[in-house]
Formats: structure tokens, C-alpha cells, sequence
DNA sequence: TTTAATGTTATCATATATGATAACAAAAAT
DNA sequence: ATTTTTGTTATCATATATGATAACATTAAA
């Protein structure tokens, strides 16, 4: 039987690499969902980023910057954000 | 018929504070709700915040300023305590 | 009543969230 | 094609979250 052409180092190290990803993503899952909602509720509403950073009080550019997903947002920014978007935030333990 | 004890001024200022009061506890429900569950995760499993911290990576002190409510956690950190206590947070927009 | 365990509060250092502005990119409207 | 609208990215200043340590308070154990 031949060897495989496929080191298991290196077969370890993709695992690992998938390992972190899937530790990764679950880190950010929490971040990503709240966002998509954000997005979902803006747009399904018709308001522009302007639009909303103005109810926020704040400049479009961070209301973009947030939608990003780029940061860590703190629960009173996304509580408020979502107010501004005539929803409210409930945060569940489960 | 008297004059009431009580002057409108004063009045309309206890109505105002009790608005702004209602206001304020609007914005804080979010984190009042999330402390509370995490408490009493914590707690209805016999972990102390020094075991939290520990599990957190962090200091016990830290532990309980969470959950004295007098700060505003960010989303990854309020996941992190949540998963340490074998829970997940899920944020819904409502 | 001592001692140990647990929780609280204050404080400092550092990292980062947030506000703000501006320049650019992409998309839509005309 | 050319404005206009909308969204993005970079950057700076400031406020604040977070980590860390230590001293104190409270409660539980002995």
C-alpha cells in the first residue's frame, strides 16, 4: 500500500486550522446573528444607514462599521440601535 | 377647596424623574435581564465567581463587577461568561 | 469566636469601542 | 453619461471596557 500523498502533520494542521474555525465561528456566531438581524430589520424597512446613525445619533459610517461585524459591540449599542429600529433586544441564556 | 399640599412644579419634576426613570430602566433592561440570568446560572450550579473568573480567564473581581450591572459588557464577553457556564447566548431582535 | 471561603470595591494600565470627519466606492436615479 | 444617493474604509480623539492587583466586607465552616 502506498503512501498516502497527504503528510499526517499536515492533515493534523487542516483539522486544527478547521478546529480554530469552528471555535472561531462559534465565538462570532452570537456577533453575526445579532447583526444580520439589525441589517434585516433596516432594510426590510427601508432605511438608509444615514438614516438610522441619525435616529442613533451617530454618523452613518459607524452605523456601517457596525454592520460589518468588524467589532465587538457593547449590548447598549445594540440595544439602542435596536430601538432606533422599533425592536427591542432580549438576550436569552439557553 | 384647599390648594393642594403639593405644587405642580413639583409634581410635573417627580412625573419627570419617574419618566426618565422608566426611560433609564428601558435602556438598562438588556443587561439587567442578561446579569440575572447569568447569576442564576452561576449560582444554581455552585460555581463560584472565582471558578468563573477562572474558567473566563480573568479575575474574580472582574466577575463580580459583571454582575453588579454597573457597566456596559460587550456582546463577546457576555458569550464568553455565557459559554464558561455551558450556555450560549442568542441575542433576538423583537 | 477564629479561620477560611466567597464576594465587593477601588484603582491603575491597556486595549478597544465609539463618535466624528473626510475621502472614496458602488448603486440608483435622472 | 452624469448627478445623487447610499454604503465603505481609513483615521483620529475620547470614553470606557477589561485585565490585574490589593484591601476590605460578608458569609460559612470549624
Amino acid at each position: 500500500m502506498r503512501k498516502a500523498g497527504v503528510k499526517f502533520s499536515e492533515v493534523k494542521e487542516l483539522l486544527m486550522k478547521d478546529e480554530e474555525f469552528k471555535i472561531e465561528y462559534e465565538k462570532l456566531k452570537p456577533r453575526y446573528d445579532v447583526i444580520s438581524q439589525i441589517i434585516e430589520a433596516r432594510t426590510s424597512q427601508n432605511i438608509t444607514q444615514e438614516e438610522l446613525a441619525l435616529r442613533v445619533g451617530t454618523q452613518k459610517s459607524n452605523i456601517s462599521r457596525l454592520e460589518s461585524g468588524t467589532y465587538n459591540p457593547s449590548l447598549d449599542f445594540l440595544a439602542k440601535v435596536a430601538r432606533c429600529l422599533g425592536k427591542e433586544v432580549q438576550v436569552i441564556l439557553k
